[in-house]
DNA sequence: CATGAATGAGACTTCATTCAT
DNA sequence: CATGAATGAAGTCTCATTCAT
């Protein structure tokens, strides 16, 4: 008859993603974020093996879901290639709309999440990755798409600027207001910039 | 006996460079660079304010020589809108073919330090983008590049995109060659993905 | 439903036991041995002030044991002095072949226990002590053991010869069989190794 | 040009022999030992990898002093067996008289070290306790010593109780004068308790 | 009596930085 | 300028103990 059952992991989860938007993985303190979390320090190591597994579990999270979210697209079959495609974008995007704090940690902290412990990141990445893959070869094989561009090098392009765009935003959203930001890459990634 | 005079602080910042590639800025040890920097430990503190200034310097010294090679690419009237485009991501490729981990710590710092330190960060950056700026508007204005795009994101776009596949490049060459991941960038920026 | 009443204490104090021989006191957590008796963490606390405690009431149920036993060999008027000091050393012995996990705990903790918390200690580990000098006195006024001893010094040479040597037989029982242990002790404490 | 040259190590050391003597190796703090040294805490870690460290160096320089003695002691063709045997008992007396901590550390702290991590602890105590063996074993081939004992078992008895004796002495140096402890311990192996 | 989630004090250890030489 | 031993603040994590249920 717990209470606040199940919450405290959320509530953990929830002041991490905020402190490390604000402060970077680095900086923030485990002590900081129990007091956010309005629990105590030591209840953080009932939830989480370390400091480092709460960020893996907040990418397996945001992975997770957008993962599932990209399948159902994937087998839509009502949907061309194009509207796959701009679909695809949205889905990262409006995750990310419910949730500014969770762009800025997902943009700073994969790189090192990545490199530090790949064997622990989650597995929801690389279905991801093979999903986005499938939508793009689709677009190939339905002519709908050139097929001058290397699959995996257009897949890295295409992210590392959604990334990298989401950032800015996620500091400046004058500067980078998000509808803005959705069409402008909408438009680059199919027309290019030659007028 | 002059012959190793002013090289210290190189042999520092190179050091570093290589660390920071290896292990990242945070799992870097002073220790560590000074040992591979063939000084002491101390010796750091005479060329360098602290830990950050290091990386400060480095990024000082890259966009230093990147802003200076694309003044001269946007000055150069005997280039078309494209060729100055060209040119300016092969301008970028070219600093990191030189260097590989350069492109490491650059992809992998850049966010933190300009974060963590933004009133400290080098000057030649916010000049490189407004450059840059200079030479898209050049294009929209001759007609060359379409005008439905904004340039801030666009500018964004194009460099997250590039930093995110130099980042790749660096950790798996095979899969990302650079020659290969050049012609592809340019052929999106370009023509988009659309047949 | 009364069939584990007054189980419970029994329970902790033999997983105790266990762990404590395994590991040792300082890393034995209380939450270990709660898992091993098959209770909750707190439920420990029902039955033992804290974990010190439960070292304490290992060696006072020990150490009364012993005590008892001895005594009975002590009021014994039908056994000879070197009969006396034979069951002395069998009755530690005896005690220990029961439980190996037991003499572990006894040979590793006793000196910790009793330095750490000596006014809380057994008061049956003096009585037995008291009794065993009454059968070493006993065999010196009857002549059959030399008086060329001191009680105090000799009684802390048997006993920590014994327990060397259990705690050897516990880690090692091949190299160190029990029973040749037991015919050794009693040999040499009798004859000495000269020839 | 150090001043202190190769004395903070052995302050250290001091320091650490007497607070793990006064409360045990668990509950000597790092911060303790160093505020003995008069060394920051810190500054520990640049002579010992981590607090075990220190604990295994303690034993690593006893058991080579008592090595090496013991060494001369076995082949000092001079000497009987039972006069190799009392100066093999002398010497570990001689060493603890010099330094009654030692003596609490050496007989507390060895079953734990040992059990705890094995395959770091000193080689020079396996080594010892060789060379025992053969004085030992040379009595028993020069009709010195008895042969109806077990060398293994005679050599963690002899060592057994002089450990135990030893502590007592460094508790309660009045009940157990040491040259007392002595006089009786060579007395009791060599002829026992029969008179 | 029993539970076990929650606590939080406290320990070890790291490492950027200093400063006497 | 150069050194590198020394510093000590700060952070992560552990675990005996408590207490609401």
């Amino acid at each position: 008859m717990r209470v606040k059952e199940g919450n405290k992991e959320k509530d953990i989860l929830e002041a991490a993603i905020k402190l490390f938007a604000e402060v970077g993985y680095h900086k923030a303190k485990i002590s900081k974020i129990a007091e956010m979390a309005g629990v105590a320090a030591g209840s953080i190591y009932l939830y989480f093996e370390d400091k480092e597994d709460i960020l893996l579990k907040i990418f397996d999270e945001i992975w997770h879901r957008i993962y599932l979210e990209l399948l159902k697209i994937k087998n839509n079959s009502n949907l061309s290639p194009f509207d796959k495609f701009d679909a695809m974008i949205d889905l990262i995007f409006d995750i990310y709309i419910e949730n500014p704090n969770l762009a800025m940690v997902f943009v700073n902290e994969q790189n090192h999440i990545q490199r530090s412990t790949p064997e622990k990141f989650t597995v929801f990445y690389e279905k991801f990755l093979l999903s986005g893959e499938d939508i793009i070869k689709e677009g190939i094989e339905k002519h709908a798409f050139t097929n001058n561009l290397d699959i995996n090098i257009l897949r890295q392009f295409i992210f590392g600027a959604i990334r990298s765009l989401l950032q800015h935003w996620a500091i400046d959203p004058k500067t980078y207001p998000l509808n803005k930001i959705r069409q402008n890459i909408k438009f680059i990634i199919k027309y290019g910039i030659e007028k």
